[in-house]
RNA sequence: GCCGAAGUGGCGGAACUGGCAGACGCGCACGACUCAAAAUCGUGUGUCCGCAAGGACAUGAGGGUUCGACUCCCUCCUUCGGCACCA
């Protein structure tokens, strides 16, 4: 890149603040200053080998609400820190052939450097890094926590694995069937997993996102989506004996459409249901059967559940009895019923869900209509497609007549009653599966031992600390298998020799809590401290990516919960507000290493400083959307705190020079200086509308351009212009405020300074300007008095020329006043 | 398929509660300064017609409500994101 245009020395003013504020500790807090409290977090970031201006985006959206925070005198907790156990950075080790911790403790070095040079500020005395044994020993005491209330817990199952990364993963890890961060297609394998049973928290989770009003609605949406609540009835189907003799138990299933049952014409079970093989027993020619079922189990579980796959199923040979109707129908097995959800067992209504109308038609099943469209009525031999909408029950016995939506209750009461079935809650949400066979995590604190079975690993005996000294390529196992070393533990009860569990944890883990270490970090006798917790919590603001919307943040809401209900801590919701921010594009494309469209901050810090970049990032457009980078861009925003630099420090100079442009005037300028203040106050207190904010403060620049002081007041008011602008941007550029503002005279430091306000009477101006339109279209303008009366305002409007031509014959109907706005004179 | 967000000049984007569409910035053109360039300062810049004054058209498409619609309602199209054979 070239050389630094000529400009403001911003080379010699960031380093020279940067240094300042380390010296005053700016960001520093105490955690009982009695002034009130303001906890501002940003996500905190992986160790990567360096950030680009994407990331950027997140700190400096942090950093501009901390400084705003700051002038507006909250005690404000900023702290940073680093999440860095984890894939990322191991594979990251494995291409560089060094340990993980080395390279990480390196990346988080050069890092910090980086949040330095953009002048990020945060109380680096509270700083986290997760992959270090004074952090890590807490989350595994979560974990015992977890442990302890039965929310952690191991299980042989089918899991999501990727053969890539040579690991288990959890549900939410996966992205369309692929590896969230590798891509390679994930597979099933049957292993034993530890597991948290977030399940177990599915109601909370989904029921107070309705507190979480400071959340973007589309994160909210998609929380519950995930969860997937579903509200139905467990409905048992008899099994007709093949021999006469009914000695089976029946066969269950869910369904959130009871209203429906009388149409119920066959059954269906999932190819893997486990009842299968004792159901085929009594079946005679049953060979072709268990080949079409094997065929099904075969297919691709990814493949099989796309909407587009062909149904495919096969007749079992048995039957079981409705029991509303309490006819015999046939009891099916078919591709499209899976294992995963409700109960693997589906009662199919043809006429009324167009998976099973579909079904019934390829195999010629019956379909039989029982809730009629009021509009149409429907006729099943003519019916192209089922009828899913609500309607009125028709053949349906007892309930005949009734609406659906109403009936369900009604069906279901009745079921309840003559335990046929019982009223249930089916989840989309699994449990979270968080052990993880590499490396590169924090070890899960559990023993075995011959003797006593499995046992938690004593609190006292915290940390299971990571050892460095390890083999840790991937290979299907944890490394912590074979390592001799780690796997010499003795059984807390026999004291006999025990194994370790090897797995280590998910990354995701590591970030479900570090939020409440940040108040104490160094304490290493607990996790937190309750009462300071409690002040502190629930965070005020949290910024980050939307990417976290469903992953991190509901496993940190999960076990906030959790502590909760421990008894703990006293707050049910980690995070007050949640902004997420767009992300950057280049080209089209999200800026990454891959791509090879990243924008490096440094170079661009060179060229142009951080204020410069701070400043475009936040005025490139609304900082919860996407937006473009732009080269050019940068530039603009360079120009401006040029502009910045020239009129408050080079003030004299503009004051010599031609005038050139239109002038204003001290009540202009006043009307300008206070119509500032308040639109840059209201988008800050808004959803931080940085974009426009500096845009007012451009539209205020220019007009101080447009400025000749000619008198003491005047040169009264450009001084008081020039100090508030300079305290308007300073949350956005703090370099070049800060020194603007000791070089106008200040010794103490801007963010200690209170915020501006404004006076609403310089806002009310004598004279105002009215539009004035005819039949809707602006056709002039008057200025009159800022009192004048409606009925004064209109007779001035039909006296004037211009409007006289335009309506010129026509009848005057109706004249709109707005007072102080416009007029409109329909004719 | 369901849910959500968005669609405005050459570009990024503004527009309060329904009240001057295009603020601010980029780009471009012209002028001032300069021997010249850069930087800076100024002027102009939606499209079409017009020398101009001015007029017509214009916020994804089409309807509607209203004195008045980027904004509200209906139908549809496109892009992005989430969920999806979830019973």
């Amino acid at each position: 890149m070239e050389s630094p245009i000529r400009a403001y020395p911003f080379n010699e003013i960031e380093p020279k603040w940067h240094k300042r504020w380390d010296e005053e500790k700016l960001y520093a807090i105490h955690l009982k200053d009695p002034r009130p409290k303001y906890y501002c977090l940003v996500m905190f970031p992986y160790p990567s080998a360096a950030l680009h201006v994407g990331h950027g985006r997140n700190y400096i959206i942090g950093d501009a609400v901390v400084r705003y925070k700051m002038m507006r005198g909250f005690n404000v907790l900023s702290p940073m820190g680093f999440d860095a156990f984890g894939l990322p950075a191991e594979n990251a080790a494995i291409k560089r052939g060094i340990p993980p911790k080395t390279s990480t403790l390196e990346n988080i070095q050069n890092m910090k450097r980086q949040l330095r040079e953009w002048g990020c500020g945060y109380d680096w005395s509270r700083e986290v890094i997760s992959c270090l044994p004074d952090y890590y020993k807490w989350t595994q005491w979560i974990f015992l926590k977890l442990y302890e209330k039965g929310l952690a817990y191991k299980k042989l199952a089918a899991v999501n694995w990727c053969p890539s990364c040579q690991t288990s993963l959890a549900n939410e890890q996966v992205v369309d069937g692929q590896c969230e961060r590798c891509e390679t297609k994930v597979v099933s394998k049957n292993l034993e997993q530890w597991f948290f049973k977030i399940t177990a928290y599915a109601d909370r989770l989904l029921d107070d996102l309705k507190l979480l009003e400071g959340w973007p609605e589309r994160v909210r949406i998609m929380q519950e989506n995930w969860i997937g609540r579903s509200k139905g009835v467990e409905i048992d189907f008899p099994i007709v004996a093949s021999d006469g003799k009914n000695t089976e138990s029946p066969l269950t299933c869910f369904t959130t459409r009871v209203d429906t049952i009388f149409g119920a014409t066959y059954m269906v079970l999932s190819p893997e249901h486990p009842r299968l093989p004792e159901l085929l027993r009594s079946v005679s020619d049953k060979a072709e059967i268990e080949t079409a079922i094997n065929r099904m189990k075969a297919q691709d579980l990814t493949v099989r559940t796309l909407l587009e796959t062909e149904k495919e199923g096969v007749f079992t040979g048995r039957y079981v009895l409705n029991p509303m109707t309490k006819e015999k129908i046939p009891l099916w097995v078919a591709n499209y019923v899976l294992m995963e959800y409700g109960t693997g067992c589906v009662m199919a209504v043809p006429a009324h869900d167009e998976r099973d109308f579909e079904f019934a038609k390829k195999y010629k099943l019956p379909i039989r209509v029982v809730i009629d469209n009021p509009k149409k009525p429907l006729k099943a031999e003519t019916m192209k497609e089922a009828y899913v909408d609500p309607g009125i029950l028709v053949g349906s016995g007892a309930f005949t007549g009734i609406e659906s939506e109403e009936s369900k209750d009604k069906i279901a009461d009745f079921m309840e009653r003559n335990k046929i079935g019982r009223k249930t809650t089916q989840y989309r949400l699994r449990d979270w599966l968080i052990s993880r066979q590499r490396y590169w995590g924090a070890p899960i604190p559990i023993l075995y031992c011959d003797k006593c079975g499995t046992l938690p690993v004593p609190e006292k005996d915290l940390p299971v600390l990571l050892p460095e000294n390890v083999e840790f390529k991937p290979t299907g196992v944890s490394p912590l298998r074979d390592h001799l070393a780690f796997q010499k533990a003795k059984c807390p009860k026999c004291r006999g020799n025990a194994r370790r569990e090897p797995d280590t944890m998910d990354t995701f883990v590591d970030s479900t809590w570090y939020f409440l270490r940040y108040i104490t970090p160094r304490d290493d006798k607990k996790a937190f401290d309750s009462n300071d917790v409690n002040h502190w919590l629930p965070v005020d603001q949290y910024i980050g990516g939307v990417e976290h919307a469903i992953l991190h943040l509901l496993y940190s809401r999960f076990v906030t919960k959790v502590l909760y209900d421990l008894g703990v801590i006293s707050f049910k919701e980690p995070f007050a507000r949640l902004f997420t921010q767009g992300m950057i594009i280049k080209d089209g494309a999200k800026m990454s290493k891959s791509k090879g469209n990243v924008v490096s901050p440094d170079e661009l810090i060179k060229r142009y400083g951080a204020d410069t970049v701070r400043l475009y990032t936040l005025f490139m457009g609304p900082p919860e959307r996407d937006a473009e980078w732009q080269d050019q861009g940068v530039e603009g925003a360079f120009r401006f705190l040029g502009r910045v630099w020239r009129v408050a420090i080079q003030q004299e100079k503009i004051e010599n020079e031609r005038i050139e442009g239109e002038a204003l005037g001290h009540k202009e300028i006043r009307f300008n200086l206070h119509r500032t203040i308040k639109k840059v106050t209201e988008d800050l207190e808004g959803d931080f509308h940085f974009n426009t904010a500096v845009s007012a403060c451009m539209e205020f620049v220019n007009s101080l351009y447009r400025f000749r002081p000619s008198s003491e007041v005047d040169r009264n008011l450009f001084r008081q212009s020039v100090e508030t602008l300079v305290l308007l941007l300073a949350p956005f550029v703090p370099h070049i405020a800060e020194e603007i503002w000791s070089r106008l005279g200040h010794s103490r430091d801007i963010f200690k300074e209170k915020w501006p306000t404004y006076d609403s009477s310089a806002l009310q101006l004598e004279e105002e300007e009215i539009v004035i339109q005819v039949a809707g279209r602006v056709r002039s303008r008057l200025k009159v008095p800022h009192d004048i009366s409606e009925k004064e305002l209109e007779a001035l409007v039909l006296k004037d020329s211009k409007i006289k031509e335009w309506v010129n014959g026509k009848t005057v109907r109706k004249v709109v006043v707005i007072p102080h706005r416009l007029v409109n004179v329909v004719v």
